[in-house]
DNA sequence: AATGAATGAGCTTTCATTCAT
DNA sequence: AATGAATGAAAGCTCATTCAT
């Protein structure tokens, strides 16, 4: 079985990459997990906040395996960009188009703290940073390399985003077409 | 002097976007407008939400005066979003690094309803269109210039977003090398 | 009728009164009072803290007014305070032995601040002040009515809580003949 | 070194003196002295109360020490007095103005129970007769012994309060020249 | 149109206690 | 004896909205 805390911040996780992290009430959370109201803060001790920085990060991993899961096997960089943006559309089809940057609208919606602006920079570089090495191992300079990763993370926010106004996963589909 | 309905959407609106929709109560607003409790229902029947769509029709038609502002008197395209994205960047730091995407924030964040989706995509498609009608009358082909707009906005999403992340507008100014 | 902030405020009077501050709730109040929940934060802002801040300066007053009842038509000061005490023993008796001074229960218990602790001692001068001018007209000197007053309000301090402590009032009806 | 039990009833009287029973979290006081959550009720079956007649008692005989230490040496009633009231103040200062009668806070703020009044009322009169016998020792008759004990207890628990109130602990040195 | 009061559901968090190991 | 997890009631407070004037 997955214990507590991890169950917590999974649920949570999924909240909060649909309604933001004010919009998502810790009783909703706790409902979901099936975990009592007390519980909560016996694994996070400074309650909501702890529980958003838990779930960001359980979310910024998966988001780097699904990369490596992407480029591994691809042939180019062209490729692996492809398979990554068609992985990342299906999952937003699976969340019926509610779910954006798992980690933004969990940590930007959030108090405007130093902890919670390190936190987010620190997945964006992290992501980037997978993506450049990548790129180079796939022949790209290092400096080629960044500038790919950083147009492809800038897009990809973006295609995110559009994608949950339109309710259409294609934008993101659509996204090796335009940065490649 | 301006009037009640747009002091309070105008507040809101700053509101909003440093907090997201539901990050921001409507005490707040009313505070910083000095607009007594009960105003509200009066400027606005439906209350929090009319009051979040008033405030992102407002900035999503700043926006694009920010975008004639910028490719008016450019000499090419790319000029025009070099001036464009360095406007932004000031704006950017002028509100000390807390605002991202005047319309993402106030909407996304809000309730998932149709009203609130079809109002953020209706502006984005807006700016978008706004962008690319600047890219035809450079030379550009009507196809390449949806590519470019769309290129340069979901960029510029991104670009929000990282530079709120950071507290840095740089992520904004460089965003023309990228995208051109 | 008596106003919602009044009510509010002499019911969380009583209460603050027998289990000091932190051993009233909220609701507890409001309950009594008949008032529901969101109303209390209209007419005190800061919460619970101002309500026993209001709560306090009534009893105060009530106590001053009591002062007076009891050496306005006093032949001399021994009777006066004689007065006082009995009055101050049947209101003791009548609320079942269960209330001590109505404002360190009150003010003491409560948060650790300035406000509270000036408000609190504000209260104490106003009440010796009070005697002591009475002692004056009764013929003492001002250095003399001081002494008296103090002597006065250190024991019935202690009297409301010896009495407490035993459930019975007598303490406080014995101590005329202690400090005259 | 010093068993559990007792560690706990000692961090928790510190606690409670300052902030009265129902201001003080278990959390706190098990944090304070270093003992895990689940220990307390092996020491203290019924918990909280428990906790609170305990640390009660400690205080409670610790004063006892002091009024022994005061009067054993002092060559009259007034002198012991005078010695007791300056060692008292001191403590006061000790502890920053923060706490006042070491067993009144405790059990007058708790539940309104027998077990507490009892304790506190027996407290009350072990030091009364305490301070009694010294008295009678110093020449003074049993009537007069108890007369001049309560007079001193009852201005003792004022002068606690009054000096909290006013944090100056001048008023507890004032004493002797009151009620001696 | 304007306003202060009212409203109760909901918020995050802490509480004292009990449980299983 | 010792301990970290569990528990749910209750805490104080804010919420968006409606009402009466």
């Amino acid at each position: 079985m997955m214990d507590t805390r991890t169950k917590l911040a999974i649920e949570a996780g999924f909240l909060f990459q649909q309604k933001g992290y004010h919009g998502v009430g810790i009783s909703e959370v706790l409902e979901r997990a099936g975990v009592p109201k007390g519980s909560l803060y016996h694994h996070f001790p400074n309650g909501k906040a702890d529980l958003a920085l838990a779930a960001a990060e359980i979310a910024a991993t998966e988001v780097l395996r699904i990369i490596d899961a992407s480029f591994d096997q691809a042939g180019n960089y062209a490729n692996g960009v492809t398979t990554f943006c068609y992985k990342l559309a299906k999952y937003f089809d699976i969340h019926e188009g509610k779910i954006g940057c798992p980690v933004s609208a969990t940590l930007l919606g959030g108090p405007d703290n130093a902890a919670f602006r390190d936190a987010l920079s620190g997945i964006f570089a992290r992501w980037m940073g997978r993506i450049a090495d990548y790129a180079m191992q796939f022949g790209q300079s290092q400096q080629e390399a960044e500038q790919s990763a950083k147009r492809l993370f800038l897009s990809l926010e973006g295609s995110w985003t559009l994608a949950r106004a339109r309710g259409d996963s294609n934008v993101i589909r659509q996204l090796p077409g335009l940065v490649c």
